[in-house]
DNA sequence: TTTAAATATTGATATAGATCAATGAATTTG
DNA sequence: CAAATTCATTGATCTATATCAATATTTAAA
């Protein structure tokens, strides 16, 4: 699928060997990994890398519904996405539930643990999922002595935030057709950005998470991908969605598409 | 006014002399500046603060109106707010701003423009306005050596992040009323958690301002106050806002108030 | 395979809050 | 200090989208 390739270089056997199950053969190097220049994009050198590598850890695979980690769980690791997907929720005291964010390969979650040394969001994969695990304290003491990873943690937050402020823009102004159009928009730069295709995806998440996750009723949500079908801009089979003219559809969203950017995409520099 | 004291010592003569105003009587000593367990909290020693005052920079105060810096600016410095407010804002091709976030006295800004090297919003002053600028490159080697520092600038970032996340699950899912409230809560916890009155303040952002952070016309936003008014809530002149029952406005805000936090003060840990 | 449980679609209706509009302070300006 | 401008309040109406409801489809379970 895509170019999901290269990932089966095996490098020395697991270090930590806390779940039982053959995680040898899992074990990838960072430098190895297709995701590296996404986890650390600049300016760390072959030597550093290493480094680096050591203190990440790989986890088996989540199923489906699994719990990476739960609110109110100690903060000890940030996680990178290799493949599959996340969604981080949190969940109101009448048991509701908000959606914050749906974590696709090469992507972190959380960085907002930090603060309060635990987890204000729980992380749950929407499908098989494996994600790297990087202790936080390792990353926190190898990054001061590397000043381009201490930069580059900084940046990946700072990125973070300025997504979080779009997402406010598209909750705090934007139409429900204007906010699925930028949601269809985001998920398809990110996809691209990490090899796959941009104009063919399946969703992982329910109508009812993205619904939740922009504001919206699943119902609203579920009339408007029939609009667009009808519209010609794209083609939905349940999860599955092919974008027709997706130039029509970035301008449906109402942000300035001219360089076809996402917010998420923009951090390469 | 509160405990905004002591903020008069006068140390080393100013540094940089970019501007041309008598600063050397406004320099000030982080060590002595109130802000300081704000802007710093927790394990940073006598030296290491002399090291971080001396890469602080005072400037003049900004008239209200005033920009601190402009979308697109290069970014340099983050900023911390002394006295006075901003606001932050972007603004979309069709000229409507979109309000991103109020800072108070003790609050940062310009986080958001780590990852671009330019800042994605602009800052401007409601109210004459003294910031402390804290350039971005000395920030950062120093914190490469300090440790603490390293690790309360991650927290600090961390914590925005959590105050996005906060902001989004207002836009997404309370109510206009619930909103508000939510929003005076939050205006109320810090400025207690900065030493002044949590129950007696000064809004300097306009209702066009509140209407447009929190996703509502500002007619909706007059009309809830004089709502809450009614209610028996709190005493609305103009901008100058009593809280009467915050316990009873904080359930309005539909949050868990138990402890009455607000996201933004419960960075302390 | 059948049954059950999610999940998705589509329609009908209700409503929170936007928008339009007019008036009244309060600030700013000349 | 008057005039102009900005800002706030209040009312009347309209609309986008939620909510309620029924059905269909898919997935999971038994």
């Amino acid at each position: 699928m895509g170019n999901q390739r290269s990932e089966r270089v095996f490098s020395m056997p697991t270090r930590k060997l806390e779940s039982v199950v053959s995680l040898r053969d899992i074990r990838v190097a960072c430098k190895a990994c297709s995701l590296k220049e996404i986890c650390l994009p600049v300016g760390i050198d072959r030597d550093d890398l290493e480094r680096l590598d050591s203190i990440i850890d790989r986890k088996h695979p989540l199923a489906r519904g699994e719990h990476l980690f739960r609110v109110g769980d100690r903060f000890q690791s940030i996680y990178a996405v290799r493949s599959g997907s996340l969604k981080t929720y949190s969940t109101s005291e009448g048991g509701h539930e908000q959606v914050m964010g749906f974590q696709l390969p090469g992507e972190l979650v959380g960085l907002d643990a930090i603060s309060e040394n635990q987890h204000p969001l729980a992380a749950k994969a929407l499908e098989t999922t494996s994600v790297c695990e990087i202790p936080f304290t390792d990353l926190e003491s190898l990054s001061s002595q590397i000043s381009g990873l201490q930069h580059q943690l900084l940046r990946v937050m700072s990125q973070e935030i300025r997504d979080d402020e779009q997402n406010m823009v598209i909750l705090g102004q934007k139409s429900a057709e204007q906010r699925l159009a930028a949601f269809l928009i985001s998920i398809s730069n990110r996809f691209r950005r990490r090899g796959f295709s941009a104009t063919q995806f399946n969703l992982s998440m329910s109508r009812s998470d993205i619904g939740n996750y922009l504001g919206l009723a699943l119902e609203t949500v579920s009339r408007l991908f029939t609009r667009f079908q009808n519209d010609g801009l794209l083609r939905v089979d349940r999860k599955h969605i092919e974008l027709l003219d997706r130039d029509r559809l970035c301008a449906y969203s109402g942000a300035h598409c001219s360089e076809q950017q996402s917010p998420r995409e923009s951090s390469r520099h």
